[in-house]
DNA sequence: AAGAAAATAAGTATTATTCTTATTTAGTAA
DNA sequence: TTACTAAATAAGAATAATACTTATTTTCTT
């Protein structure tokens, strides 16, 4: 049984996601639902891994192969997306709306951005030579404040 | 030695490598020129291992090992990019002027193309709270032509 | 031509992900 | 409820992708 959230959009999105399992044929089973939830919570963007960890103290015996299977699972029905990275290990969030990512090129930390100009801006001619585009959306690499005050901290501590 | 290359662009390209390994104190050797050519003439992105089974047909004692860890040191060096995707073999390019990549969602290859407004739009406001960027592209998701007509194709077969 | 430093090949190791199978569980209908 | 069936899970084995170790070879310099 799953822990009341307090986020009500939280909340409110595991709601949606129970009833799709029901639309969809899905069976609702208890790692199901906690590997969601926890994907649900999660602002990080998780590997397969993070999440095998964190869910490991909610469930002391879900297996790695779980979270993998559930997940391509998951994305399979549309619920989650794999995230473009350039590291080896995949990637997870829930599907939400358009939105873009920012990756530190210094700590790997996935931010999220919107940037509505964007989404509402036509594609160049050039890409009907190509094919028919679905989605489209945007990377943009830098240091994230976070790690800029960690290198100022570090720099201070040598100046005094 | 490396066969001559027919195109000039790609030929300024590989003299280009060859002075700035001079320059940065690679050693220049067979292998690495090799990689480098190969990836330069490659207009698909290719993984560590296309690469390798391209290569073989040049130098026939290349372990794949070294073609991994020479990709490794032309990134550390900037000299060509990791790719992003969902795959989960990571794929290549030589470093080239801003461009953006169109992935097909049927045969996953990748075609580059050009964005001047995109490249010259400024940034969300909201990304100042994030980090500072250093880079940005875009990535979008379709159904390559290529892939259409050979569905057609099938259609077709099936109609008449 | 000789020597030092760096790079390679081969094999091994590690990491990331997927498969196999016996057991358990969710959903359903009596 | 209970019993049934199909689907999902856990555990461990297997595979795929990438990285490490070391003996040998190569590049670059002198
Ligand atoms: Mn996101
Ligand atoms: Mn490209
Ligand atoms: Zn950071
Ligand atoms: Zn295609």
């Amino acid at each position: 049984m799953s822990k009341k959230e307090k986020d009500p959009k939280i909340q409110e999105k595991i709601t949606e996601f129970k009833n799709l399992c029901n639309a969809l044929g899905l069976k609702l089973t208890h790692q199901r639902l906690e590997i969601f939830s926890e994907l649900c919570r999660s602002v990080d963007h998780p590997s397969a891994e993070i999440l095998y960890k964190r869910l490991l103290k909610r469930i002391s015996t879900l297996s790695l192969d779980t979270v993998y299977r559930t997940l391509m699972t998951f994305k399979e029905y549309g619920l989650i997306d794999k995230i473009e990275t350039t590291e080896n290990q995949s990637r997870f969030e829930v599907k939400m709306s358009t939105h873009h990512h920012f990756i530190c090129k210094n700590c790997n930390k996935i931010y999220d951005f919107d940037w509505k100009d964007f989404d509402e801006s036509a594609l160049p001619d050039n890409l009907s030579n190509i094919g028919g585009v679905i989605h489209k959306s945007v990377i943009v690499y830098g240091y994230c404040n976070a790690c800029d005050e960690k290198k100022n901290e570090k720099v201070n501590k040598l100046r005094f």
